[in-house]
DNA sequence: GTGGTCTAGACCACG
DNA sequence: GTGGTCTAGACCACA
């Protein structure tokens, strides 16, 4: 489970941490079921807070990527996501305005669609036998 | 030139008023060199604070969006912007999460595609007429 | 005497027990003096610790749903709890915030009550012919 | 804006000062679109830290309860609750829950019921004319 | 040893 | 002045 974190960037740590979480389970750096380290283990290993950690966790957490099961602490959760319409709406909003901009920053549509197949297919591919 | 605001909304106020130009300028409701209202005019009509409208100007001055005429005013800058390699390397990182998020959420691949090319095709076909 | 868990649940696992056995005595599904499993039986049963088991029994134990008795273990004791002037004003606030949060739910008067008299007469039919 | 604290209770505080929030809403004593004291004030007033009252406002927040407005702070977001199939149903098990202890406290259902419609139509009744 | 809670003090972004 | 973030250190409940 490795982080990249940067402490000059205007996002805040929290964010990052969520951030790469995310993607590592979408990639299948972390797989269902999987448990993440202890909050206070990855702040150690970060350089950071344990709250810092624990926030991260906690929106995870409402934001159901991840469970705290009581025996095994945080587990990456069943998904895709259920009861996700405000999700996917706030999904197109973030598309819209992203598009707006690769448009106005001179990105052609052919480029930009190219990305985004690249990363969609980098989705769910890593084989994890921990 | 119509303003979306939720002020209940985590975004801040500035960043909403940002992201509301851009894709105004993108989707071509905005034409280059066409005057933007002046930081009061706009400031009044979405009822906030003046220094608000301002920090917003300022900042798509500073990337690129928006320059400064002396006789017009904030007027729309020539694009596509220019020397924007790290514009492009933060659209990627932003799609790279984006996507990570649609496919966890259960978005199909397709279903993503086809809502990109819509946005792609709604950029740039608005004629102002003003 | 079947017990249902979520270890992904906010709720302690130790709760979790005792809400399970607390609707199982009020239904009918465990009556007077019936012995309950035994500890070690139990957590086996449910795949949790023994002194997850232990926890749940002693606190029913001291607020009067259970006794031990020597020679059948865990028993559910004589009910209803008298001198529960307490227990009774506990119930008077839950009742009170519960209803609160259903009223701001947009759940009906009618609707509520309708739900708390199924319940209430759901209690103590179940004949138990073990 | 009267916030009753127990320092003896088991309940956490934050969990206390929701659960009053919530009932002073259902009740009327805060209405739609009033303000909230800001999160030092409050904290200040019932001698709690700052974090702690900050922590009750976010997940009010969360659970749609409030609205962190930018210009206002903390306000009383439109009621009732939409999307709240979950909410519901959590309702339902605690209802079904207090009902057995109820019932096992010796609680008669009219008295339960009485009790319950006594707390239903004090919802919504204060006029606040602030 | 796990996450959860509380306190405390500091700095920042926003309006 | 508002809430948001981060750090720090302490204690507790749970398993």
């Amino acid at each position: 489970m490795k982080i990249n974190l940067d402490f000059n960037n205007e996002k805040s740590i929290y964010i990052q941490i969520k951030e790469n979480i995310i993607k590592a389970i979408a990639v299948g750096n972390l797989s269902i079921n999987q448990s993440l380290p202890s909050v206070r283990n990855m702040a150690e290993n970060i350089g950071v807070n344990l709250h810092t950690v624990n926030k991260s966790y906690n929106e995870l957490k409402n934001e159901g990527y991840l469970h705290i099961d009581r025996r095994k602490g945080a587990v990456v959760a069943d998904l895709p996501l259920k009861d996700n319409e405000t999700k996917i709406n706030e999904i197109k909003d973030r598309a819209h305005l992203l598009i707006s901009e690769a448009y106005l920053s001179g990105m052609e549509k052919d480029e930009f669609i190219k990305m985004c197949l690249e990363y969609y297919d980098g989705c769910g591919v890593v084989k994890n036998d921990r």
